[in-house]
DNA sequence: ATAAAGGTTTACGTTGCGTAAAGGTCAAGA
DNA sequence: TCTTGACCTTTACGCAACGTAAACCTTTAT
């Protein structure tokens, strides 16, 4: 039983294009083609083509089901662990993304009058208020509107744990940065612990961390005042000098 | 404060070809642009930057960041609250795919590798079935992954059948190699069990069974520690081992 | 016989940059 | 002052995984 391009195209759901390019890199190669270049599947191919299609919903990349389908079944394992990690790397980034994105709700709902209760009850509020309008309909449909109520009240809480956390990892680390500003014998372990909690206090609202961003921050920190005004004024003169110094050092 | 193109990029975690690009679509100017045709940059795109990369995250496409930066009259806090429901779906959807992946796994491990067909029959018998209306409506084909967690988890359920039955034996074998393993007096019986017990299970996924291969996988068990770790855990210390000895003896 | 339906190759468009190539600009040290 | 060397510029090709014509040939059905 021979099917025709547009058959498989509809047995399997993709396009006829998409099997054309599928036999270009010899992903997928018809059975037979005839005279006229037409090309014909069998039922190998339609066996094949399921393969390539489960891995492809799991986001493998084409090359690598290439590789995972040719490798009979030795490093296909490997395979599979190197998109598993993959993948777990992929939430954990995403899991501080949600960070991120509560520390900023947090943030900017002005972290300095209102208690912590008041805070997210103003914003609960508000935001019911403002559910509906803001996006075009366009963009509305485009990423999906209905889940937006499901994660409500979890949320809640969740952002209001991890905005405490983040305050308290802040309020050490004035604390640190304050003794050892005050120190006449700096110690190196101290430097380096103080940078280790203000990387940690920066993964809360920084989704990728990294060394260069980090420096390129404590840069920052004396190229524009109001960051050397807020450290200064809460550890000490010297402060922010300070803490960019160990950043630089030690990050 | 102004900023050069590279102090931007370290800031942000972008490289200066991103914000190169990014003014290039029109999507974030440069404050500044010297005699020279240096880019620089304040804080004002500092922050809209940061709203890019957060939608961008999101798999936000840069036409579609564009959009509703521009319709931002509105809260921030309304944004803010979609990219977090935004990033708890894609958080949902790459759980699936772990799951999956992780399952599959499973029946790699160890060799146990069930054939294409038997791993795909649920999988493509569906597909003949449902032809266009899995991947034929578009509705949900761009963002949607509902689909496509639904085809997954339907062969992961049709799969699961034969994968319960398989656990059910293995949980026997498991059993009948712990008692072995803690027995003074061990039986030949007993052991002519335990390896039958082991080729059935085995039979699950593999669809020509032959002693030689059987005993093939038996040295493994002891050749790779994960294997070893496994049993041992599971049965006792030295039931690996012991698994392995009967196999070789009566299979 | 004619038209509709389906097939072919060729090739450019898409998205979001990476990665040279070929070259100006600027701050700093000898 | 001059020369590094770091940093900046534009231009432009490359990638994945196809979509989408264009221009044309083959098969099938009436």
């Amino acid at each position: 039983m021979l099917y025709s391009i547009k058959q498989m195209a509809q047995m399997s759901g993709v396009s006829t294009r998409t099997l054309r390019y599928y036999d270009e890199i010899h992903l997928l190669e018809p059975a037979k083609i005839n005279e006229a270049g037409y090309r014909f599947y069998s039922t190998v191919e339609v066996d094949r083509l399921q393969q390539i299609l489960f891995y492809r919903e799991l986001n493998f990349k084409l090359s690598d089901i290439q590789k995972i389908l040719a490798s009979e079944n030795q490093s296909i394992q490997s395979i599979l662990h190197t998109h598993y990690d993959a993948l777990v790397e992929k939430r954990h980034h995403i899991d501080s993304l949600i960070k991120a994105v509560e520390h900023t709700i947090a943030y900017h709902k002005g972290e300095i009058e209102m208690s912590n209760e008041e805070k997210f009850a103003a914003f609960k509020k508000k935001r019911v208020e403002e559910n509906e309008s803001m996006f075009g309909e366009e963009i509305r449909e485009k990423y999906g509107t209905e889940t937006v109520d499901e994660a409500n009240k979890s949320w809640m809480q969740m952002s209001e744990e991890s905005y405490k956390e983040m305050q308290e990892v802040e309020r050490e680390l004035i604390e640190r940065l304050k003794q050892f500003n005050q120190q006449t014998d700096q110690q190196v372990e101290d430097a380096k612990q103080i940078v280790m909690l203000h990387k940690e206090w920066l993964q809360y609202s920084w989704s990728t961390y990294s060394s260069e961003a980090h420096k390129g921050l404590a840069e920052m920190y004396i190229a524009d005042e109001r960051f050397t005004q807020y450290y200064d004024e809460k550890a000490g003169v010297g402060a922010a000098r300070l803490l960019r110094d160990s950043i630089l050092a030690y990050a």
